[in-house]
RNA sequence: GGUGAGGUGGGUGAGUGGCUGAAACCAACGGUUUGCUAAACCGUCGUACCUUGAAAAGGGUACCGAGGGUUCGAAUCCCUCCCUCACCGCCA
């Protein structure tokens, strides 16, 4: 959620980062709404506190009266409050409207984009931000994609997947179970590594906590839900692990907090479809390991380029060849400032697969989840949100499976060796 | 799921209708003292919103788990919900 105060002071410069994040018409006016109702809000505001503070006094001087037995003047006064409380009640009533309608609004615009940002409306407008430089793998016409491999190399099972829960779910046996496991220990390892606290989070989350990132309430349709108990479904560990600094004030000095957790990620993709969903390219439940950073606003984007690093780290030890996408202002999520995207070629299927997707959403987030710190001056103020997927399993076992393939069955990255105990998967 | 107890500021904890936005202690922060550390002493020490002001600094309102209610006035009384703890039941 946007800043009503940055709103007010650099109203210009709002209007100008939601066009470029291709805002809508609808949206763009908004802009003007808000800022009426806030004008509004405030003189309601003033109005209502100066009609408490008159019941306040009165009150207590009907007090005083009621010691001193002047009981006349105390009955005279108790009429007038009850006028005045009347009185403050409608103007609550207005100003709760308002307030409402305000919060409505304003959680209907998207984050302003970082100058960095390209113009664009989709996927094509985005930047090559680092291209691949050595050749790309060229495979044997007899490369296969990672659907067929898996079922020769007995990685996964989509028909087992479908049998025991539906289409978009898929069970890992054998090899497949195993290389899991040892992807996820890999990431989490790394993370740690790198200086990022490792958490095992609940994998359902209450209302606030889907709100506080900004699942709820425009993003609703996307998750699962458990209506007897009044729980979601995790789309992504970002979720419960940057809730664990909802409504919390830092220290300076707390800073960086750098978090990872491994969960699996459920998503419903309701409406998607298509040739592109195949395989393991889109999944309702897929594995994890998700880096998060809060940082102070100062360092938050060295603390990107910090969470890049970690990125191109695992993609080198994992022997992929990876390109990095500056997503444009159409492509960019909601709530995002700033957003990379790794890509992985799939030589198989002869295409760029998005493997993950590192975000700085700058004050955005911290807004809704009231996540501040103070300042030197003492001040509290907003802290910045970063995250980042390092990396997402489903896809990079296709990858794997896609890139390795050889005459001796796929090969095991050496990073990976350690984990999955064998130098190929026969 | 059942029964009982309880939810107050970063923590412990006082507070049963007006003098309480909230004692005291601890922690934290700033300072004095000190060769250094420690101790001691002094000070500061919730959040949000509105408002006066160039600022420094003031004034106001709301918040004692959440939401309602009683009352001129509620942390304090009443109702509903949520949560925590203990015991029992069930159970990986």
């Amino acid at each position: 959620m946007l800043e009503i105060n940055v709103l007010r002071k650099e109203r210009t410069r709002i209007i100008d980062g939601l066009q470029r994040k291709n805002a809508t018409e609808s949206q763009l006016s908004m802009v003007d709404s808000i800022l009426e109702l806030d004008i509004q809000r405030k003189s309601l505001q003033t109005e209502l506190d100066a009609g408490l503070n008159k019941v306040n006094l009165l009150s207590k001087e009907i007090g005083q009266w009621m010691k001193s037995g002047k009981s006349g003047e105390a009955e005279e006064a108790k009429k007038t409050v009850a006028l005045l409380k009347e009185q403050n009640k409608i103007l609550e009533e207005q100003l709760t409207l308002i307030q409402n309608s305000q919060e409505d609004l304003l959680i209907q615009l998207p984050n302003i984009p970082h100058s960095l940002v390209p113009k664009g409306r989709t996927s094509e407008d985005n930047e090559v931000f680092q291209e691949w430089t050595e050749p790309l793998p060229s495979l044997p016409l007899s490369a296969k994609p990672h659907w067929e491999l898996a079922s020769e190399y007995e990685v996964f099972d989509m028909e087992l997947g479908v049998k025991i829960s539906g289409s978009g779910f898929i069970l890992y046996r054998k090899n497949g179970a195993r290389l899991q496991r040892a992807l996820i220990n890999f990431f989490l390892d790394e993370a740690a590594a790198a200086g990022y606290e490792e958490i095992w989070a609940p994998l359902l989350v209450n209302k606030e906590t889907a709100y506080a990132t900004g699942q709820l309430p425009d993003k609703e349709g996307q998750m699962y839900y458990t209506e007897k108990d009044d729980l979601y479904l995790i789309p992504t560990a970002e979720v419960p692990v940057t809730n664990i600094y909802r409504d919390v004030i830092l220290k300076e000095t707390d800073f960086p907090i750098c978090l990872t957790g491994y969960t699996p990620c459920f998503r419903r993709e309701a409406g998607s479809y298509g040739a592109h969903v195949k395989g393991l390219n889109r999944v309702h439940q897929f594995d994890k390991v998700e880096i998060v950073r809060i940082e102070h606003p100062d360092h938050s984007y060295k603390a990107l380029d910090k969470m890049l690093d970690h990125v191109r780290g695992l993609l080198l030890k994992l022997e992929l060849p990876y390109r990095i996408l500056r997503l444009c202002g159409g492509d960019m999520s909601f709530a995002s400032a700033l957003t990379y995207d790794f890509e992985v070629y799939s030589a198989a299927q002869k295409r760029w697969l998005e493997v993950s997707s590192v975000s700085n959403f700058e004050t955005f987030q911290a807004n809704r989840m009231k996540l501040r710190f103070k300042n030197k001056d003492g001040q509290t103020q907003l802290a910045h949100t970063l995250n980042g997927s390092a990396l997402a399993l489903a896809r990079i076992v296709a990858a794997i499976l896609e890139n390795h393939q050889s005459e001796n069955g796929i090969h095991i990255p050496i990073a990976l060796q350690k984990y999955f105990g064998t130098e190929y998967l026969k």
